[in-house]
DNA sequence: GCCGTTTTCGGCCCGACTGTTTTCAGTCG
């Protein structure tokens, strides 16, 4: 669903459910900016004002808390970066009605739909402009017929290769919507950086941008080459054989798209730029810029090329070098989203981030009790492979009869071969546990009388996605009541380009689970990593660990766990607030509850 | 529209590539 729509069904939404506070998300409000920015664009007004929403839609969606509840408890808004007092006036207008008077104006005097044609590669909202007052296109489908019909190719600003070009990026946006999956983008990575590498002429080769922060889905990879010669480089990129067009080429910078439309770009520089140039091309661009400024205040230059002082360049050899240019420590890939971590590498703050060696053991995995492959002897020895100390099986319960969920028999009879092999494993451990429903009412698909007696208790939600966010606050709250309940496991239930999260008071559940002494799963599963960064943001604000587990139904699946170390670090979790970093003695302790 | 160790006005990151131009605007990251 895009912005527009996601719009469009809030205001409805605030027409149709009555009786039920509606609170306005802080996505809802940050799109509600984004689209505004848009539509100022397209009218071609100020562009440090679009910045100033757009950078203001960027603090609100990075935000762990509830805007919603800061506005209610009357904080000041303006305190936050990027929001002064209009803002900050204009989002408690938006939290209170559900709103945004401005933006709904500019809607009917111009056309609801057209900041979509902005997500279309190569507009932007100069084009569309030109686009909306000399054709009336208001919609993909009136410029795709526009397109067709060469009509564009005559505008001022236009030409031939414009508007076949429209018509490609048309198709591919239909195809992509946010992204393919961060595991998709590695498997790619890993084959293009062995391909850049046969070439004689590449000396390091690494890849950059959003992939390299981890960010959950990627738009494109950012491929960056060290080498004294850019033109052989080139040659060799624009050869890959999986390379369906080549869609720029220069010196510098080159970009092919693949067969399946993916975009790969490289980037050549010499040596002693790599880590300005590393830096630049990992980013993020609001990253970028704040280091730059601060670049800036000192009478420095930054740019891919190295951190200059009138014409000398003073850094850029390393990242590191960039860093201390501008007088701040390293900061890791993953922090780089200007959501804190310069202030935090100022105030010598910056977490120490959670490490794959840290992580002990795994507690969600299945075997072939139900829908796993593997048998848990051959689970067991693949986790001791990852130099675990312990793995929790962790099966479906009854109510996931696809699966052939276990009952409460069934469940027993798992637990007692689990006594016997931990006989045979000594001194690794296997935790007795379970995948538990979480039902329609909130109560767990199997008795107490069984749940008690196992090591882990894991519950997760698969049905009813859809109830209402107050129900569904409720739901989960109650099942987290049960003193058994331990690990809150995929907790918005989201399959990313799939399924959307779960619509429910996150703010009032983590509280619940803080006061209740659960946990919240990040699931590593690629389609899932949920929670994401931002839910570990929040979790982490109420002080609840988290678990990071594989969910693997096959040996193989437990190196996935490597993603959800992603969305950890990205949450900036450190190592002591990550429950199986803990050793399998402290671990149990922990888990059982007041 | 935001912001301030150039502080209430005048700035606002910076460079590369493409296509449409004939010196540059638009877009992208």
């Amino acid at each position: 669903m895009n912005r527009i729509q996601k719009n469009n069904q809030l205001t409805k939404q605030n027409e149709t459910i009555a009786g039920e506070s509606l609170r306005v998300h802080n996505s809802a409000i940050a799109d509600m900016f984004y689209e505004y920015a848009d539509l100022l664009q397209i009218r071609n007004e100020n562009a440090f004002k679009i910045r100033a929403y757009r950078n203001a839609a960027r603090t609100i969606t990075s935000l762990p808390g509830d805007i919603h509840e800061s506005v209610e408890n009357g904080e000041d808004l303006s305190q936050l970066p990027g929001i002064g007092k209009d803002l900050a006036s204009k989002i408690a207008q938006i939290a209170k009605t559900g709103r945004f008077d401005e933006l709904e104006k500019l809607r009917e005097t111009m056309s609801p739909e057209l900041s979509k044609l902005m997500q279309i590669e190569g507009l932007g909202g100069r084009r569309v402009g030109v686009l909306y007052r000399d054709l009336g296109i208001d919609s993909i489908e009136k410029l795709e017929r526009a397109a067709k019909e060469h009509k564009i190719a005559s505008l001022r600003g236009f030409g031939a290769k414009t508007e076949k070009a429209i018509l490609e990026n048309i198709e591919k946006s239909r195809r992509y919507v946010k992204g393919i999956l961060l595991s998709e983008a590695q498997e790619i990575a890993s084959l293009f950086t062995r391909y850049m590498r046969e070439s004689e002429y590449c000396d390091t080769v690494v890849v950059a941008g959003s992939f390299r922060r981890r960010k959950e889905t990627v738009r494109d990879l950012d491929i960056l080459v060290t080498s004294s010669y850019p033109r052989e480089v080139t040659d060799h990129f624009c050869n890959y054989p999986f390379a369906m067009k080549v869609s720029s080429r220069g010196p510098t910078r080159s970009s092919v798209a693949l067969r399946n439309g993916f975009k790969v770009d490289l980037r050549v520089v010499p040596q002693e730029s790599f880590g300005a140039a590393l830096h630049y091309f990992t980013g993020s661009q609001a990253h970028n810029i704040a280091v730059r400024k601060r670049g800036g205040k000192r009478g420095l230059k930054i740019s891919e090329y190295g951190v200059f002082r009138e014409e000398k360049r003073v850094a850029g050899r390393t990242e590191q070098e960039v860093f201390n240019a501008v007088g701040l420590p390293y900061i890791e890939p993953e922090l780089r989203e200007d959501r804190g971590e310069i202030d935090a590498a100022l105030e010598r703050k910056l977490p120490k981030l959670v490490k794959r060696n840290d992580i002990l053991g795994d507690l969600h995995t299945h075997t072939n009790y139900t829908d796993g492959v593997a048998s848990i002897e051959q689970m067991v020895e693949a986790a001791k492979k990852r130099g675990y100390n312990y793995v929790a099986v962790t099966d479906h319960s009854k109510r996931i009869a696809m699966a052939h969920g276990l009952d409460e028999s069934a469940l027993r009879g798992q637990m007692e071969r689990i006594d016997l092999l931990n006989e045979q494993v000594k001194p690794f451990t296997i935790l007795k546990g379970i995948e538990v429903d979480i039902l329609e009412d909130g109560t767990l698909d199997l008795p107490d009388s069984v749940l008690r007696e196992l090591d882990v208790v894991v519950c997760s939600v698969h049905s009813k996605f859809s109830l209402s966010p107050q129900k569904q606050t409720e739901r989960i709250i109650r099942a987290m009541d049960n003193p058994w309940f331990s690990i809150f496991a995929h907790p918005t239930g989201r399959l990313i380009n799939k399924r959307p999260p779960m619509q429910y008071d996150v703010e009032k559940v983590c509280k619940a689970a803080s006061q209740r002494g659960c946990f919240i799963e990040i699931n590593s599963s690629p389609e899932r990593l949920d929670a994401n960064d931002l839910f570990c943001m929040t979790a982490r604000t109420f002080g609840i660990p988290v678990v990071i587990s594989s969910d693997a139904h096959r040996e193989s699946d437990l190196d996935n766990i490597a993603f959800g170390l992603d969305m950890a670090r990205r949450g900036w979790v450190e190592k002591g607030e990550v429950l199986n970093c803990l050793s399998v003695k402290s671990l149990k302790a922990r888990l059982k509850r007041g």
